[in-house]
DNA sequence: TCAAAACGTTAACAAAAGATAAGAAAAAGC
DNA sequence: GCTTTTTCTTATCTTTTGTTAACGTTTTGA
C-alpha cells in the first residue's frame, strides 16, 4: 500500500468524526507519518512513554501485558481503528503494556508534540480538539460497555455476545488471546465452547 | 449549600482542567442549573435519554441496572465527580441504567443542548471542546484501568486494591454494592473479607 | 523440508464462586 | 420507641473456573 492511500484512509477516518476541508487537511497531513510494522514487532512496550498515536490502515495488533511471567491479552486493533498505549500517550507516563503486530501492518502515526501543536493551531485547533473529544468519547463508551459486561454477564454470556458481534476478532485472533480478552483462561474458554456446541447440537 | 457556592465548586472543577477567566465563566455559568437531589431520587432511568450532565457538589450517587429482577451496581459518583448516564447523553439514545442518590445531593447540571451551544460559541467553544476532551480522556483512562483489573486480577486482588485506594467508597457504600462493583456477589465478597482477615490476623 | 513452537482440546483435581436459605446486627422510617 | 427493612455473615450444595499436564494438530521458521 502506498503512502497516499494510507493518508487517504486516515483522512476518511477523521472525516467520520468531523468535516475536513483541503486546507485543514494539509495542515494536519504535514504532521503525519506513514510506516510499516512487521508481524511480531512492537509499537509500544512497558516502561516506555508512548509518543505516538496511530491508525491501523492494514493489519492487526494485540495489546497485552505480562503478569507473573504470563502474557495477558487485553485488546486488539484492526483496520481503521486507533492504535496507541493511550494512557501513556495522554499522561506522559511510562506505559504498562505491549502493543504487538499480529500481522504485517501499515500504520499512520501522529506524535504527541505534533498533536499539541495542532490543538494550539488557530486554523484547525478547535477542529482537532473536537475530533479528539469525539474519539475519546467513542472509546469511553466502548470501555463502559465492556465494564458493564464484566459486571452483568457470565464468561459464557460474554463469549456468546462476541459470537454475535465479534466479526473479525473470531476469525483472525487465536482463541487463547480471546480467552484473556474475555477475562478467563484458554482452558475455560475451550470448555465453554464445548458446552455451547452440545446445546446447539 | 447556596447556589453561589455550588457554582463556585463547578468553576473550580472546570479550572482543574482548563483555565477560565471571568468573561468565559459568565458565558458558561449562564447555562448551569443548580438543584437538589433527595436521597433515593433518580437522576437517570433506563429507557429515558439522559439530557443533562452534572457535577456532584455534595452527596453521592449510585449507578445500577436491573438484570433478571436484580439490581447490579456498576459505579458511584461522589463530591466533585461527574454525574451522567454518559453513553445516553452522548449518543442521544435511551439509557440502560438508573442513577440514584445515595444521600441528599446538591448538583450542578448542564443540558445537552446548552453543551452544544457552548461548543459552537466563538468565545468559549474551543475551551469547552478542550474541557470535554480532557474529561473524556480522564474517564477513559479510569475505565481502561478498570477493564485491566478485570482481566489481570482476581476478585480478591481487586478488593485488596480497593482497600488501598478506595477512600470514600468503602466508608460510604454498603458492601453488597461494592461486591457488584467488583464483579462478584455479596456472598462472595463476604468470604473474601474473611479470608483476608484470617491472613492478616 | 523438517524440527520446533504454537494452538486447541481434554482430563483430573483443587480452589473459588454462584445460588439459596437462615439468622443476627444495624439502620431506617413511622 | 418500636417495627420493618436493610445489611452482613455463615452454612450447604452445586456449578464454574483455575491449574497442571498430556496429546494430537497446525503453523512457523530456519
Amino acid at each position: 500500500m502506498d503512502t497516499l492511500t494510507a493518508l487517504q484512509k486516515f483522512r476518511e477516518h477523521v472525516e467520520s468524526y468531523v468535516p475536513v476541508n483541503d486546507m485543514e487537511w494539509q495542515a494536519l497531513a504535514s504532521h503525519l507519518e506513514v510506516s510499516a510494522l512487521k508481524k511480531k514487532k512492537y509499537f509500544a512496550e512497558p516502561g516506555k512513554i508512548c509518543n505516538h498515536i496511530g491508525l491501523v490502515v492494514k493489519g492487526a495488533v494485540r495489546y497485552f501485558l505480562v503478569k507473573d511471567g504470563e502474557e495477558i491479552t487485553g485488546y486488539f486493533s484492526f483496520e481503521n481503528e486507533l492504535l496507541s498505549s493511550y494512557k501513556s500517550f495522554l499522561t506522559r507516563q511510562p506505559g504498562e503494556n505491549y502493543i504487538q503486530a499480529l500481522e504485517d501492518c501499515h500504520i499512520v502515526t501522529l506524535s504527541y508534540n505534533a498533536m499539541q501543536q495542532l490543538y494550539d493551531d488557530d486554523l484547525i485547533g478547535k477542529k482537532m480538539e473536537r475530533f479528539s473529544r469525539l474519539i475519546a468519547e467513542h472509546y469511553l463508551i466502548c470501555y463502559e460497555d465492556r465494564v458493564s459486561a464484566f459486571i452483568t454477564q457470565t464468561p459464557e454470556e460474554r463469549y456468546n455476545k462476541l459470537l454475535e458481534t465479534g466479526g473479525d476478532v473470531l476469525q483472525r485472533i487465536p482463541q487463547h488471546y480471546i480467552a484473556n480478552f474475555l477475562g478467563i483462561t484458554p482452558v475455560s474458554l475451550s470448555r465453554i465452547r464445548r458446552r455451547i456446541m452440545k446445546i446447539s447440537a
